[in-house]
DNA sequence: TTGATAGGCAAGCAGTTACTTGCCTATAGT
DNA sequence: ACTATAGGCAAGTAACTGCTTGCCTATCAA
């Protein structure tokens, strides 16, 4: 079970929104494919250390998982968090209180 | 329609995500009230100018509703931010992408 | 009118965050 | 072996956050 506040604080910035929006698209991408892709098909220019302290910080809070393959790092979304929040803070919330 | 990002910062801290529990127990509250039950029912003492502060940011986020009566003013939950970001982030995600 | 209660305003401060910079390691191609 | 590529490590910095402190306004009860 992860932290649902690191998971809040993970989809609190607008570049690691983005990022998870690229991994949605196109799964299994090393570092420098989502830097690149980032800018050319979002519009958003980040610096590869700025995406990979993202990625550490996505991995952490259990929304990206990483699989090593030679020099190459694949990143791969991971929904079960937001399933998780939503469990608690979307569908209990409006009717019912435990 | 709220700004995503406002939703899930409020969201990012812990003791704010405690007065929204308190505001979906009992609803119509007061600062002073929110501030002792947070304290009593949930033992998370905070002052009184940090959940102000907490409200005001809930507020900007569209999480609470607020309505002066006299010398009181009444915090009320508003949950169609989380369901507009449930539909955005969780309901799509597994499967489709728009 | 006086005092108590509910809340607001704003400056200051310590801790955190996002990002950069510079250098280093490891794998792969030639 | 040498060089390019993919990525990691760590210190530094500017901006932001959560909270405190001190004072101020507004409403109500006596």
């Amino acid at each position: 079970m992860v932290d649902v506040g690191d998971v809040f604080k993970a989809l609190a910035d607008p570049t690691r929104r983005h990022i998870l929006d690229e991994l949605a698209e196109r799964d299994d991408q090393t570092l420098f494919e989502i830097c690149t892709r980032l800018g050319t098909k979002h519009q958003f220019t980040s610096s590869r250390q700025a995406v990979s302290q993202h990625l550490e910080l996505l991995e952490a809070a259990g929304l990206v998982r990483t699989r090593r393959e030679g020099r190459y790092k694949f990143h791969t979304l991971d929904t079960t968090p937001l399933a998780q929040i939503a469990e608690r803070w979307v569908r209990t919330r409006p009717q019912e209180n435990p």
